[in-house]
DNA sequence: AATATTACCGCAAACGTTTGCGGCTTTTTT
DNA sequence: AAAAAAGCCGCAAACGTTTGCGGTAATATT
């Protein structure tokens, strides 16, 4: 069987197109008589208004693109889960591309997104993205793009970020308020933003507070990598009495060493970390965290993108608070 | 700027709107001189064709539409990463919905799909799913299902699973192998056919192999569920030597009730599961798992679908073979 | 009773493609 | 040299909507 349309409504009632049209859409223009005739027989016959003829006509897509690089990310998922909350309450589909952190990758996906006309686009880039042509072809189209998580260093563009800073300061004071002396700091990759900003608050946090808390800071990319650090420094004589996580990722690594250890947590070792939150509560005892909610992220980024098709928004940078959650873990 | 289109390009260059997009898709009729200078133009015009207005004129979407419980799950990422790529590769779309285990949803989700008209579907039903209804509206439309993982129990129907008997035979085998006793087998909702399969395969496996082994079987539908249910198990005195678990899920709960016992695994206690792996590996020692693969079950599933969407298909159900992963847990 | 208003509905164009068909030139065949 | 074929291109309809405009019949106003 083939959907039905209009059309098909329209001649077993004897009516014209434009009237089917308007009563489903409670046009005052149709009678109430005519009205229900047409609703009860487009209902018993699962009408659906086919969207590619509706968007074509109306030359609105209700659609929009999230670029990110990987979906099997707890903070991408929940980013996307936000969005797709709020775009099934406003009647907009996504179309969700991964780049694989390829920049040739994004680029073809733009191509796809300029292809199916979207409303909107949220973009997070690769570390590796220097031209980026592929957005501004967007953006001469009309077509808002918000950047939000990895941005490009470029101003006048829509930005919706962590507030980096301050989750390392948190993150940073709690462990100062338990009065740890001996800390272990576990960095990613220090060429990215994300990772000098947190280092940087975090350290001169601990620095200003006290003289007498010993910090060493490690760099690890992988979460082996974090295993592998964290296990030689445990083995080492003089224990640290805390570890701080920048990352989900690393605190896998690290957790998996203290595991190994068989430190117990928080009495041989306190643990705190940035995280959303999925990764902290798979442990007993709960890791505290400062949460980098994507969730929280993807709201705030839809309201935004929001006013931005509908033009009621300049180009703007906006952050988003982290919180504190307490787990049993320091 | 608003985007290109070919009566624009057919405009500047004074060929008509049906030359430019024979030109464009080179077809035999078109000259090489007139197409070049059509490709140039389109080319540095930035034309892309308007997805709805080829869809609408088409009657092909060129859509594929996916619903899974959440895919904020292991599982559920690698699969749709799966069908990501085949869909790059055959010029389809995705359009991804999430059913948070709600029939209602479900429901709207699929006339959501009706809605976009999309070529084919691939479903994970919710395990309170009893009306099946909007499923065999896209049926009536001649839009091929193809359900995966959770499916529904009637016949006839197109089925992509994991080899769940053999899954759970492969667990209880290894646990009987272990010389394990007092077995306890975590299980989900029992009105999912996954549950009862795995169940099935396992329990009967055990009880073939010996009589000796003391088999008691749970059932849980979230990790919380599961972390508390263990917790009682382990406080009682007869502890148990070994634990299976069938998803990630209740993995995750089992562990936190582990670990907030303290025993040692595996000296006290043997840990085996189904996973695809990610969840098995964060723990020290890491999880004996017997794999999952969404990935692998996503490609079977995409090119069973794409031969039904050709009408060369009759229903049918695959299943997909499972391999043990050793880790240290037992 | 003539006029103005309102209620209800249809015509037709438009959105941007694709494609069957037909037409005009030019070339090839007999 | 006439006929056939091939090469190249445009016309127009169709996909399923939405919507401005116009029209007719019924009702309300003077």
């Amino acid at each position: 069987m083939t959907s039905t349309t209009l059309k098909k409504i329209a001649e077993t009632l004897g009516y014209s197109i434009s009237t089917v049209s308007r009563a489903l859409k409670h046009h005052p223009d149709i009678s109430a008589a005519t009205r229900n005739k047409i609703l009860e027989l487009a209902n018993s016959l699962d009408y659906e208004p086919n969207s590619f003829a509706v968007h074509l006509r109306t030359q609105d897509s209700k659609l929009i693109g999230i670029m990110v690089p990987a979906i099997s990310n707890f903070f991408y998922e929940s980013f996307i889960s936000a969005i797709e909350e709020e775009c099934r309450k406003n009647g907009y589909s996504i179309m969700i591309l991964q780049t694989a952190n390829n920049p040739n990758i994004e680029a073809e996906n733009a191509r796809l997104f300029r292809q199916n006309r979207v409303s909107g686009v949220f973009a997070c880039i690769s570390a590796e993205t220097q031209n980026f042509d592929h957005f501004t072809k967007l953006t001469e189209l009309n077509i808002p793009i918000v950047f939000f998580d990895k941005v490009p260093p470029m101003e006048g563009l829509n930005k919706v970020c962590m507030a980096d800073e301050q989750a390392g300061a948190l993150a940073a004071t709690y462990i100062i308020k338990a009065n740890k002396k001996r800390v272990i700091g576990l960095f990613g990759d220090p060429r990215l933003s994300i990772t000098t900003k947190r280092l940087f608050a975090f350290k001169s946090t601990i620095e200003l507070a006290s003289q007498k808390i010993a910090l060493s800071v490690l760099h690890a990319n992988t979460s082996e990598n974090a295993e592998q650090l964290i296990n030689e420094t445990l083995s080492q004589s003089k224990k640290p009495d805390a570890i701080f996580c920048m990352s989900d990722e690393l605190l896998i690594g690290a957790m998996k060493a203290i595991q190994q250890k068989e430190r117990k947590i928080p009495k041989e070792i306190g643990v705190i970390s940035i995280s959303n939150g999925f990764i902290p509560k798979l442990f007993y005892p709960e890791i505290t965290y400062v949460e980098t909610s994507g969730y929280k992220l993807g709201k705030l980024s839809f309201s935004h993108l929001l006013s931005c098709i509908a033009g009621s928004a300049l180009p703007q940078e906006l952050t988003l608070d982290s919180i504190l959650v307490e787990g049993k873990s320091m």
